[in-house]
DNA sequence: GTCGATGCAAAAACTTTGCATATTC
DNA sequence: GAATATGCAAAGTTTTTGCATCGAC
């Protein structure tokens, strides 16, 4: 099965590649509309199950009904979620000394990181 | 607004607090049900609901429509998830060395970590 | 007996699928 | 022109809510 390149997939892309962090489905649609305004929720769904089967994105689960999802292809990073404003960011500089919590004969493939705090924004505003 | 102590309360309380890791909200209703035969879903998502605002339990989000449900109070402790079996274990030890990862300004409360792989039951039978 | 909790069913929210039309190659 | 992609609407899932009844205190 080939693919065609629209201007819908493109835009979903782009919209994913060009956030600083991981995006809900809903989002992605909003920033995506932006190049084209009638966009259904239908095709970005579809889209991003199409990326994430060839490899192109991923999911990152952040919380009961929040899933959002970036490229692959950032490099091995993790990711803060701020309590107050709710935004994902990006972290870099994970020092990957994960092993020693690994039970006896299970194998690792990858880990995820999140930590969760207040972003320098939200304490700025709020002290 | 105080609570009753009912029997779908305990059960469904038993039934995170005696698992081996967390679980879905239909596997906690299929555990309760042992108790409670016609305890509907509508209660364990209630209940689910009390325990996380009244810090019983907690969230853990494993994956896209994958969250689950554990007891606080098991100490500080992370997931590994099997791609095999789909099975959440716990873990013990956190190294804990977070903070490099953290940009400036920012807060840290908490972390949490997910590591992906194959469990050692997994492993045996498949080679 | 009062107030909170439950079960069921309906509603809401989120995600996938069917299908006629439109777009890409 | 053939094959894929889209939008819309319908169907599936998951989670929440309304309400009459039941159970705890």
């Amino acid at each position: 099965m080939s693919t065609h390149q629209t201007k819908q997939r493109k835009a979903i892309t782009e919209a994913i590649l060009h956030a600083p962090g991981p995006l809900r489905p809903n989002e992605i649609q909003s920033l995506a509309q932006e190049q084209v305004p009638r966009l259904g929720i239908a095709t970005v769904y579809r889209t991003i199950n199409l990326l994430m089967e060839s490899g192109e994105i991923q999911a990152v689960p952040i919380a009961a009904n929040d899933v959002r999802y970036e490229p692959t292809g950032r490099g091995h990073h993790h990711h803060f979620l701020c309590h107050r404003c709710n935004t994902v960011y990006d972290m870099h500089g994970c020092s990957g000394h994960m092993s020693n919590m690994l039970p006896d004969g299970f194998e690792m493939d990858d880990h995820e990181i999140l930590i969760h705090g207040k972003c320098a924004t939200c304490k700025e505003s709020e002290g």
